[in-house]
Parts: C-alpha cells; sequence; structure tokens
DNA sequence: ACGGCTGGTTTACGTTGTAAACCACACCAT
DNA sequence: ATGGTGTGGTTTACAACGTAAACCAGCCGT
C-alpha cells in the first residue's frame, strides 16, 4: 500500500536528536485538512472520501481531524467554503478595479469557472449542499459576494428588482452551465463513484439524430460556447436594467 | 415505531385460511421498489433512504431488495429513471401533437419543472448520477427525449449547430433553473441530511444590500419567474435558428 | 517537580451496504 | 403421495464507515 510507514517509524526512532514533533512537521491545521480534502476530492472522487483515509493521507489518525472540525458534514461546508473564496481570489472581484458592470460580472462569471474547472469533482458540492442562508444560493454562495454583486449593479443603475433579478439570473445560469460542463469532465458527482465509460448506450441505432450529432453533442473544452451564452445574459441583464431603472 | 409489525402477526397467524401469500399482497416488484425509494426520498429525504429502511417501508427485509436491484446504486438510477420517465408522461411530449417547436418546448420544460417540484428532494439526484452516455446531460438524460428534442427542431427548420446549441442552451437553463428552486424548497440535496433553518446568517449587518433585498431574494413560489427566463430562452433559439439555418 | 494544556492515538459501538447460506412454500412430472 | 426445482424471502456474517469516549505523551509556566 504506502510503504512509507517504516520510514515514520524511522522517524519514530531517530526523533531523539531534532526537534522532530509526533507525526509530520507543523501540527496540523484546519486548513491543511480543508486543502487535503479538496485533493483527496480531485484525483479520487467525492465518494471516496473517508475520513480515516483523509487521515491517512495527512499522516495521521482519522479521529485527529476532529480536533479542528465537527464532523464529515463541517469537512464538506468547509470545502465549499474553500472553494468559494479561491473563487475571489481567482476573479480579483474584490479590490481589483472595475470598469463597468459588464466587466465586474464577467470577471466573476470567469473567476467562478476557473474554480468549476480546476475542480470538476468538488464543484457540484457547492450545488448540493444547503447554503448557511436559504436564499443565498449557488453557486454565490458569500453573503459578500452576493453584497458586492448588488450593490455593483445598483451603483450602476440598477433598481432592486433589477438588481435581485439579475443575481437570479446570473447564478441559476451559471450554476446550469458549469454543472453541465463539470460533468463531462470525468466528475463523477454525487454519491457514486467512478462508472467507467458507458460502453455504447444500447439502442442507440434507433435515434438517428443523436447517432448523427453525438460528436457534437460532446462539449467542447474551448471556453466558446461559454464566452457566447454569457454574453447571452449581460444583454438580457441590460434590458432588465432599462425596464425598472430610474434615471 | 410503526404498530402494524403486530397487524402482520396477525395475518402470520390467520393465513392459515385465505391464500395470503408471506409478507404482504403481492410479491413485490421493482416498480414498486422504486417508487417506494421516491417517496422515502420525498417526505425523509435522500440521506436517510437505506436499504435497510427501505425494506421495512415495504414490509420486508433488505436483503429482499436484492433480488430486484443490483444494489444501491443501481437503485439510485433506477430512481432518476423513474423520474425522467414521469416527466414525459407529465409533459406528453410523445404523443400530444404539438403546434410549433416553440409550443414543444415549452411543454416540455414545464413537465420537467413539474416533476422537480413535485420531487423536490430527489430531483438533485438527476443532476448528480453520471447518465448512461457521458454526453447525455441531464435533465433530458434519455436518448428518446433527446432525440425528440433535435428531430422536432430540425423538423422545423433548424440546422444540425442550431439544434445542438439549442438543445445545450436548454437543458443548462433548465438543470440551473430547477435546481435552484428546489433547492429553496427545502430540500436537502445531496449527502447531507436536513439542516434546520439556519438561524439567522451571521455578520448580515455589515451587508446592506443584502440585508435590505432579503425577501426579494427568496424565490416566489409562483412560476412568473421561470416563464421570463423560459420565454427569453426561446427567444434566443429564435435567434440561433436564424443563424445558421438555410431555408 | 508538577498540574494542566495540546495534539494525537486507542478502543469501542452503532449503522451501513452486501455476500452467502439458508429456508419455505408452490408447482410439476413421476 | 413423492420427490425436484424454482421463486421469494430471511438469517447470518462481515468489512467499512462516522464518531463518542477514554487514554496517552510530551510541552508549558509556575
Amino acid at each position: 500500500m504506502s510503504g512509507h510507514n517504516d520510514a515514520i517509524e524511522d522517524a519514530d526512532a531517530a526523533i531523539v536528536e531534532g526537534k522532530a514533533p509526533p507525526s509530520r512537521g507543523r501540527p496540523l491545521d484546519r486548513e491543511r485538512i480543508l486543502s487535503a480534502a479538496i485533493d483527496y476530492i480531485d484525483d479520487s472522487g467525492l465518494a471516496g472520501l473517508t475520513m480515516r483515509r483523509l487521515g491517512e493521507r495527512l499522516g495521521v489518525e482519522a479521529m485527529a481531524l476532529y480536533r479542528y472540525v465537527q464532523g464529515k458534514d463541517e469537512l464538506l461546508d468547509g470545502v465549499v467554503e474553500a472553494l468559494v473564496d479561491a473563487m475571489d481570489v481567482d476573479s480579483d472581484v474584490i479590490d481589483a478595479p472595475q470598469d463597468g458592470w459588464q466587466d465586474f460580472v464577467q470577471r466573476l462569471a470567469h473567476g467562478v469557472r476557473r474554480v468549476a474547472l480546476a475542480h470538476p469533482k468538488a464543484f457540484p458540492l457547492i450545488a448540493s449542499r444547503p447554503p448557511e442562508a436559504p436564499w443565498l444560493r449557488p453557486p454565490l454562495r458569500s453573503l459578500r459576494w452576493v453584497e458586492i454583486f448588488l450593490a455593483g449593479l445598483e451603483a450602476e443603475g440598477f433598481s432592486d428588482e433589477a438588481a435581485v433579478a439579475s443575481y437570479r439570473a446570473f447564478s441559476s445560469f451559471l450554476l446550469g452551465h458549469l454543472l453541465l460542463e463539470v460533468a463531462t469532465l470525468g466528475a463523477d458527482v454525487g454519491p457514486l463513484d467512478v462508472v467507467d465509460e458507458a460502453p455504447e448506450p444500447e439502442g442507440l441505432a434507433s435515434y438517428p439524430h443523436v447517432q448523427r450529432l453525438r460528436p457534437a453533442l460532446s462539449i467542447d473544452t474551448s471556453s466558446v460556447e461559454f464566452e457566447e451564452a454569457l454574453e447571452e445574459l449581460l444583454n438580457r441583464m441590460a434590458l432588465m436594467r432599462h425596464e425598472t431603472t430610474h434615471d
């Protein structure tokens, strides 16, 4: 299995001289745990993530994790929280100066997308765990984000209704699009583990259109489709803005 | 817990005269199992669904289920399959005569939505389980549907590209929108169980827009928002059609 | 030297999915 | 009637999971 267990025991015998603390290096903290969890999900799928295995990956016994995490649920919540944080780092939406709401929205969308694509197997968690506040929808689930979004739009003339409507349109667009993109990226979304490449859907022959268009139905890895859809959305938002704005 | 266990034992004693077979009525079949599973999820959440409990609900031991279902995974697949079937019954998309692709698409959308709202806690399964064919995306995951969709559009002048693009736009729209709708309906989406009503998100005070607009952020139970978004989509599809069509 | 904290391990238990063996009846040909 | 073969279920068993509870081992300031 591992082969570095012996290494650990070696250390166990060799700690006499260094200041080497028990298990490994620094004493483990919540952040290390969360990022280890994400790593694990990224390369072995959500289904395989288990307290014991996560512990093992960190060179520690499963129960050790419970000092930093309330339980598995809380750990998963922590994972989505971490992903969300990664998103705003990745979209520069907090500090970077924005020119116009379109730029802002675009930046946001791309930031979220980058993270989604970077962690295809973890992303669905965002959609599948209930947010802290029920009216806070994935993937924009942090209060800060929603605030920035709404404030940003209103600062540029969106009415309350227009801003809220835009928020909804934006988040549902992003969620749907990214979930589908991510799903065709080898994700095993959900409780199930990797399902090895379905051989050839039975009875394909009786569905001529599907059969003929099959290659086209696979998602393109390029971002062109996303780009176009996003463009659409921006237009739509622009319309919303003028429908109810009063400047 | 139940109190009809005794009833069963009564029957056990009383089977002498009737032809009453062992456990209960007819001898259990896959369909009964699946619909029991859906019922269970509907009123106790996906997380609580367990082979033993499902068996119990059917008046049978857990292992009995394995005669009709390969395992839990296969059972969950069965559940989504059942839901998808329910959708096409519910949207009359197979037999009912359609007048124009817009009507067709609208029917489809509403059929899917009805099922989603009828089973808010089960619907996310559709999004979370990998489809038989990887290019077959939720929520339109049956070959038949995709075929009908594509064929329907092409019959009315959509080019291959336009039809495929429409298919994608449609499914990602539907998925995103419904997932969000369903999520704010008391669903416990995913592996976690019901999380009891978050008390009041901490630090709400520092997010004025969010705070002020909070009621508006909750989804409206009416279908107006869905209707509008769908309308948007139809317009967009109409554009796609003429962009690449050649008649 | 010593009580207490910190960070971890051990042990233990209940619950889950499921393999394997087992059983009871119904049905049928002999 | 008599045995053989399904069919539809139960029993038993086990490994893996999440996690509570008790238990260490060093380090700390006094």
